[in-house]
This record gives C-alpha cells, structure tokens and sequence, in this order.
DNA sequence: TCAAAAGTGTTCCGAATACACCCATGC
DNA sequence: GCATGGGTGTATTCGGAACACTTTTGA
C-alpha cells in the first residue's frame, strides 16, 4: 500500500497520509415500540466530547472489520441486542461533524421487538434510555440529523415492506399492528378496512389463542409469515398498506 | 487529533493508526437515455490495477472536502459534468473490496439529459463509453454489486418521485416519457391510459410546439413544472407511477 | 391513399372508503 | 346491564385497466 498515488494520477495530492486519514464511525438508530409509542434507544455519554448529552447507539469502526460485521458488532457491544433487524440508509459526511477530526459515519436503522427489557449490556456510557421519537432530547454531534433521517427511512420502509412485525411481540392482535402503524406514520385508519387489507395480503397466521386478562371480547393473536411472504414476493407481490 | 482513544473508551484497540487507517472513495453510477435505452457511462481504466477493465465513474476522496462535494468534483472532474442530478444510495465496506487496502466507497448515482455528446472532459482513463444496462462489460473492483444497487435505487426512485424527468430533454413527447418509463422498469404501459395518469397529475406544461420531421402525426411538446411539482407536494401529493 | 403515430372517449372491474351493526368479556 | 374493544357485512365511490375509435402528418 505504499504508491496508491498511482493508482490515481488525476488527482494532485494523494500522498499515503492523504488516502488514509479517514476516520469511520456507524451510528444506529435504534427503534422500539411499546404502549403506542415509537421509541429511540439513547445513551447518555460519560466522556467527552458532548459528554452528558445524549448520543445514538455508536462507536469507531475498526479498519480490521466489514461495514456489515462493524455495525452488528457496534449494536451488541453497547446494547446486548442481537440478531435483529438492521439496515444501512445513508452516510454523514461533513467536516466538521465530529470535533476529533474527520470522521464518515454511515448511518444504520434498527428495529427491536420490545422495550421493555433494559436492553445495555456494558459501555462507556452513563445510562441508555428509551426516548419518544416525539420528545427528543438535545442530542451529541449531528445525531439530530441522522435520527431524522433514519426516522424518515422507517416511514417510507414501513408502508412498502412487511418491516413493522419486528416492532411487535411473534404473537400481536390486529389492534396492535393498526395502532402501530398509526404512530410511526402520524395517521388513523379504519379499523374494518385496516383488518380487510392486511388479512387479504394472505401473510399472517391465525393462531388458536387470544388475548388474555382484558375487560372486553380478547382478540385472537396472529403471527406473521414470513416464508409466505418471501413466496409471494417472488411472484411479484408487493406489501402496501 | 492525538487522543482519539479516550472518545471510545469500550474499544480496546484504537491506536491513532487504526482510527485513521481508511480510504474514501466515491463511485457514481451515472444513467443516461438515448433512443429508448438505458445506458450507463463507464471509464476504461489506464492504470492498475484492474487497468483495461471499464469502472464506474469514481475517485478517492481528500479529506479537506465534505462529502456530497466530493461526489460533485469526481464526477465534474472525470466526466466534465456539473449541476446535474446527484444522489446518494448505499455505501460498500467489504474488507477486500479494493486490492490497495481498506477502501470504503459511497454509491451516488447520476441522471443525464443526454448521452448524445461525449462526456469525458479529462482523466487517467483510457476512455469513456455508454453501455446500455443490458449489456454490460465485466467491471473493475466490486463496481458490478455497486451499478446493481445503483439500478435498483433508480427503479425504486423513478416510481415514486419525479426523477425521470432528469434523463429527458427539458422538452420532450408523451411517448417518449413512456418509452422512459417503460425502458427503466421493463414493462409496458398502455398509451391512453399512461397520458390520462401523467397529464391528471398536473405537472407538465404544455408548450406550444410539436415535434418535427416525423413521418406522422408530430406530438405536442411539454415540459416538466418544477415549482408546481415542490406546491403540490407539501399538500401532501406523491408522484406515483 | 396508406402507414404510422398522436390523441380521445367509454366501459368495466376491483380496490379503497365510509359506515352500520353484532359479539364477547369484565365489572 | 353496560362499557369496551373485537369482529363482520354492505353500499358507494374512485381510479386503473382494457380497448375502440378518430385525427394528423409524410410519403
């Protein structure tokens, strides 16, 4: 790795130093869902810099490590969360969005089935909590921007893909879904039509159970298929609501 | 910039050179529309490695320049285009994907107005082309993984916001915005009913011209309305195709 | 007058909407 | 019984799909 110069003659400064003075960093917006609330998983930081702000999940990316592997790895070690839903949207690359020097951090969107576990294992933060994606707090770097921008992904990606069950408990009722829905997008449905629509998709599983301890009719729980759905999308069926 | 190692406390190996030990480079995948295909611009390499292998258009990052300027520059630089659609998609971290060292790229990808002049302003590459995406050579790096996502945030793209227009001449046919649409997605549309749809949405302003030297009927010429387009969408229209 | 593409109108069907209504459970 | 939410059925409306048709140009 000693002349990358060459490998690229167009530009006029690419000295060793040049090519590798990146520093990169994964920063995951983690998402949960709980009493028809969606949530964002913080932590406080306890050193500097914005120590005592609050910070999305993340954590410098060893060289050694790929993007992929880096941000499971960033997720587990500071959350104990594991094999869960996880996906890229967009990178952050300003100058002068980390204090430190320059530093890429490529954004990741994570959605945990319940918060009601304290879900951090070990990490150099204070604390972690769970926050209202509607009662934010002042947050370190340019975090703001990207819980917005991760806020804006799980919007779009909720209505095209089967990507809400991962928000709920295997076992959920229909008002459950419909009232999940309706917080991450901020709007009502009809409940007779909401129920027609997602059970016309063929993609949840009645189950023989219902709902237990409540004062009124239990509703029955249903389970999402997801075999069927990777069958279906194959056919050319695409998820809508 | 010296001790980065106390930011991250819970890693245990964040040597400076491990903090800095990464490349950035920006590979954009620029799409044009000529004659009802969909064509891609490529640079046949001059250098090593992969030299004679055709590649996207990208180059490494300086550090001194932010990121969505770094995606301006390469493809100004190489390609002599400026003020052209531009957009981030997915960002490519494999450990082994450049054979130099760590390299991270970020994928944009490009829409042109035209593929009819030669793009290439001035370069280390040997020379550029147009390949239409159903017939393309073998590609340097991991730039064929890169061209695909880059397709498919396109298809994606093209559906659901009025990006389409950026591949067209700002006057442009009915028919030919069909032939578009029909070449993007690999379908087809039915004439009356795809100009019912378009024409309802209240975006294109007809001018008061047609076609010329056409053997046939000359069509009327429109034009994409911009500004109307930014009104209604705070109304809370979706482009929709 | 013919080919070729521009452009219009009309019917039909299915999906989305808006409701009205009944059911099961705890208190 | 009654409050609460679970669950079903139906009439209406709207948009998309299918397709038949007329118009305008060049050769």
């Amino acid at each position: 790795m000693d002349n990358t110069e060459t490998y690229y003659t167009n530009q006029t400064s690419h000295s060793i130093q040049n090519l590798l003075s990146f520093g990169l960093s994964i920063d995951c917006v983690v998402f949960g869902y709980h009493n028809g609330e969606v949530k964002v998983l913080l932590i406080e930081r306890d050193i500097e810099p914005f120590k005592g702000s609050w910070a999305l999940i993340g954590d410098l990316v060893s060289p050694s490590v790929d993007l992929a592997s880096a941000a499971s790895e960033v997720l587990s070690n500071l959350t104990g969360l594991k094999n869960i839903f996880l996906e890229q949207f967009t990178t952050f690359g300003s100058i002068d969005r980390h204090p430190a020097g320059r530093v890429i951090t490529v954004g990741y969107y994570s959605l945990v089935k319940s918060t009601a576990q304290k879900p951090l294992a070990s990490s150099w933060a204070k604390s972690s909590k769970w926050f209202n994606i509607n009662n934010l707090p002042n947050l370190a770097f340019d975090h703001q921007d990207i819980l917005g921008k991760g806020l804006e992904t799980l919007k779009r990606g909720v209505r095209y893909r089967p990507v809400g069950f991962e928000l709920l408990p295997h076992k959920f009722t229909l008002l459950q879904l419909q009232d999940l829905y309706e917080a991450i997008l901020g709007c009502t449905f009809d409940k007779p039509n909401f129920r027609k629509k997602i059970l016309g998709m063929d993609l949840l599983v009645p189950l023989n159970e219902v709902e237990s301890n409540v004062s009124h009719r239990p509703a029955k729980l249903f389970q999402f298929d997801r075999e069927r759905y990777l069958h279906l999308q194959e056919e050319g069926f695409v998820f809508d609501i």
